[in-house]
RNA sequence: GUGGGCAUAGCUCAGCUGGUUAGAGCACCAGAUUGUGGAUCUGGGGGUCGCGGGUUCAAGUCCCGUUGCUCACCCCA
């Protein structure tokens, strides 16, 4: 019989949450979900399979190895979607004539990629995405930089930095620098600054690429520059001058910046960095990536940018776009280890003691008009020794604790207990909700 | 996909150059305390040493394979 026994495992890359990570997985998407709505994004949902033709070759190369694919009982090849930004596209073409754009969407849902794990890379995951298409306003794009920010703020993190870059301006300096044809290995090489240093981006552009050491010395000239965006961006504008679309990169940014300042954004959070390109293809314009001052090597945890021609694979029409996603699972990695998570692993806050087996219909009746009142609620289920309910009530970190005995149905009253404070007070059936109110509100 | 490190109780780990019944702390269970948690004390349960194979009189310890975790490359959330 035990040889027999199967082993419990899980997938590499995929994992199992048991309730305290889920509650705080679940307290994140709540937070996400909020912010996206407050700035009037709709959700959708679209399905984890599709057709292999609808998701191969949008990403490059590198993302197409990375399908989960497969085909099914009928025969069709199939794969798991490896983001949300692809099948959005699939969707928006499919659905044009019903949306009225600009059409504002946010998706919070999981995506698979077959590449190895490390920490806060996993097979499976949650990407929280938002997008706005059918506009190439540059106001949408500022609109995703604030929403990052607003997002990264409400998520609790005040020590954070969103680097932001544009194509186009990458684009003119590669086309003033006579690069432009390389311009894949040369944004891929300088991705890699901030990792392995100016030294090996060099040596990686001349060598690998084919770019000559003057050229390769220009372009992390500019990567190198730091200060204020307006600063940098007039150092830029004079290197990029002549060339149509770096002009139009310069003079994008120069507007984002200077409406974050006008709507009261932290310039430390938000800097302008020549250096990131972002490895995704199909970004045109604006390009966003998120970093936790904190723990910048578990990467950004929140990024995205331009694309002009999304959809421009499954429709003649054109929808320009512009988005983000947030990492909610890297961003799980990242809290986990700077102890930010939240360690309940109860959803209640209220536990009602059985204090006797026979009451049983007085404690579920306190019980429902607590919840009636909002406070969420839960009854023991046997009248164990109060040790044993006052130790789970411990453990699962409720907040209150109710007790009612002989000698308080006798009195007409209910023992209230805050748990943290170690504090018990006996208070009538009309006092009971204050009571409670002012324990749940305390720190 | 490539290379390095790791894998011993639920968790964190110890176990020297292979040698009798594999340990600690925390956690768990019971009691001290039959109307009350987080502290202390006492006692207790729990491990085919990731899995498979090999070398050896003898393997947690050495070798090979495999799975998982981790770090780096690549790429990315």
């Amino acid at each position: 019989m035990s040889d027999s026994l199967i082993k419990p495992q899980t997938l590499k890359g995929f994992r199992d949450y048991l309730p305290e990570a889920m509650i705080a997985r679940e307290k994140l998407m709540d937070t996400a979900r909020r912010v996206y709505r407050s700035y009037g994004f709709s959700p959708i949902d679209t399905p984890a399979l599709e057709y292999a033709e609808v998701l191969l070759g949008k990403g490059g190369d590198e993302s197409d190895k990375q399908l989960f694919r497969f085909t099914d009982q009928g025969d069709r090849d199939v794969a798991l979607r490896f983001d949300l930004t692809v099948p959005f596209a699939r969707f928006a073409a499919q659905h044009f004539a019903e949306l009225t754009l600009p059409f504002k969407r946010y998706h919070i849902a999981p995506v698979w990629r077959g590449e190895n794990t490390q920490r806060g890379r996993y097979r499976e995951f949650m990407q929280c995405d938002f997008d706005t298409i059918g506009t190439d306003a540059n106001a949408s794009d500022i609109e995703t930089l604030m929403v990052i920010h607003d997002l990264m703020e409400a998520l609790g993190f005040s020590r954070f930095t969103i680097r932001v870059n544009h194509r186009q301006l990458l684009n003119g300096l590669l086309e003033r620098l006579g690069l432009l044809d390389r311009s894949v290995g040369v944004l891929r090489s300088l991705d890699k600054l901030g990792k392995i240093g100016a030294e090996a981006v060099t040596a990686e552009m001349t060598e690998r690429v084919g770019a000559t050491a003057e050229q390769a010395a220009r372009v992390l000239e500019f990567a190198a520059l730091r200060g204020p965006a307006g600063e940098v961006l007039d150092q830029v504008a004079a290197a990029v001058a002549g060339s149509e679309r770096g002009e139009l990169g310069v003079s994008r940014l120069r507007e984002l910046f200077a409406v974050c300042a006008a709507s009261g954004l932290s310039e430390e959070r938000i800097q302008l960095d020549v250096a990131i390109a972002r490895g995704l293809d199909y970004y045109t314009g604006t390009i966003y990536e998120t970093f936790l001052n904190d723990d910048p090597k578990i990467g950004s945890v929140c990024s995205g940018g331009r694309y002009d021609n999304l959809a421009g694979l499954f429709t003649k029409q054109p929808l320009p776009g512009v988005g983000a996603s947030l990492g909610l699972d890297r961003l799980l990695a990242a809290m986990e280890g700077l102890n930010l998570l939240p360690t309940a692993s109860t959803t209640a806050d209220v536990l009602i003691v059985c204090f006797d087996g026979e009451r049983l219909g007085d404690y579920m009746r306190l019980g429902r008009m607590l919840r009636n009142w909002g406070v969420a609620t839960e009854v023991y289920p046997q009248a164990r020794p109060l040790k044993k309910q006052m130790q789970y009530a411990d453990r699962k970190g409720f907040r209150a604790a109710i007790l009612a005995g002989a000698e308080e149905f006798a009195a007409g009253v209910w023992q209230v207990k805050d748990l943290r404070s170690a504090t018990q007070q006996p208070v009538t059936t009309d006092e009971l909700l204050t009571r409670i109110q002012a324990i749940l509100s305390s720190p």
